[in-house]
DNA sequence: ATAAGCGTACTGACCAGTCAGTACCGCGAG
DNA sequence: CTCGCGGTACTGACTGGTCAGTACGCTTAT
């Protein structure tokens, strides 16, 4: 029988939780790894242990948040029938999981980006899952007449865009709140391609 | 009198010229002072005479270039009266800068992006300058009447990554073409504050 | 002569990654 | 039951390459 109140985390996770907080706060290159291994309580050789180096470490993170994101907008997607609200519950479920988790957002949105050809690659590649998953719905609610053709790409981009540097601008000052990005963004981005409700 | 056909460029020039390439291609970190010293032909004397530091030689790039965006935009805006269509102006204007200097554009938007604290300052700064241009006129269009009220706030940010993503892509693959983002974006920008021409 | 402009050889701090060793656990053989 | 065995998880002192920044010297123009 289990007797643990707070269950001891293991390494790993401590590895990841301490990794996560630095990161996000420093950036990659400011975060060293004996910051990590002193947060985490750790060692550096367990750190080498559980994951190859530092830069797997980080990819391990931004993976990590980017499946959540994708799965949550999945979820979202799956409970609605009609292709004009399962764009609108997908925008607002990964805006929603944005907000709940202030630094993965950051992370994935900030200090991922800018760092040499590497991680370029992996920034690109998440980016274009999320780019692809707008551009399918949106295609969908062209196609059964739900909105005029637009040209999907270009809008599934701008959307991307828009929804990233508004998540930016909140994760660093707060502002504006959770409640207004809600009711304004997702009216904003669906008058951008002329739905009126 | 002036004798030279291809005018020999500064030092100074050259080092800026080698950074933006070097800067803009492989990212801050990525890129060594040897290689920049070996790219302008100089010398690293040369480098820290002109420039206190590797990062003070990064920012000179940046404000560079964001002082010629602003510039450009406020041109274009200073050469139109109605406040929509300033908005539509200053628009173009900042796009046609961007699309005619690609490296610049990188550089600022990508590579300026999750380098440490410090550089974090800059690129916030940065933004906010622009967003803050397109506050104001969109602040204006709403007072004379030429749009409904809207949270400028959110839509200036939501334009400004619009903006940035797009022509990220188009920065990194070319595509879409220079001539489908100007058809395309302003209209949809627009759009999205209920504008109807 | 003197200083701005530039070249070159050098330094030394820094830090990712290594590795020899420790602790502990489950398991099968005697 | 207990002892050897191997495997997994972890430790932390150490290293070695890298690279921003410096010292200093040589020019050329005024």
């Amino acid at each position: 029988m289990r007797e643990q109140v707070t269950e001891p985390k293991s390494t790993r996770e401590r590895i990841l939780d301490a990794a996560m907080e630095l990161f996000s706060a420093k950036g990659f290159h400011d975060t060293k790894l004996d910051e990590i291994v002193a947060e985490a309580s750790a060692s550096k050789g367990s750190i080498y242990f559980h994951f190859p180096n530092k830069e797997k470490l980080f990819i391990a993170l931004v993976d990590q948040f980017a499946d959540l994101i994708e799965r949550r907008a999945k979820e979202a997607i799956a409970g609605e029938a009609d292709s004009i609200r399962r764009v609108q519950a997908a925008l607002e479920a990964v805006l929603e999981t944005f907000s709940k988790y202030r630094r993965p957002a950051k992370l994935l949105l900030v200090q991922a980006v800018g760092l040499g050809t590497v991680f370029e690659r992996k920034r690109i590649e998440v980016n274009d899952r999320f780019v692809l998953l707008i551009k399918t719905y949106l295609d969908d609610a062209v196609a059964d007449g739900s909105i005029p053709p637009v040209n999907t790409q270009i809008v599934s981009h701008a959307w991307m865009g828009a929804i990233y540097n508004i998540v930016i601008q909140w994760v660093y000052t707060g502002e504006p709140t959770k409640d207004d990005i809600m009711d304004a963004l997702p009216p904003l981005l669906l008058k951008s391609v002329s739905y009126q409700e």
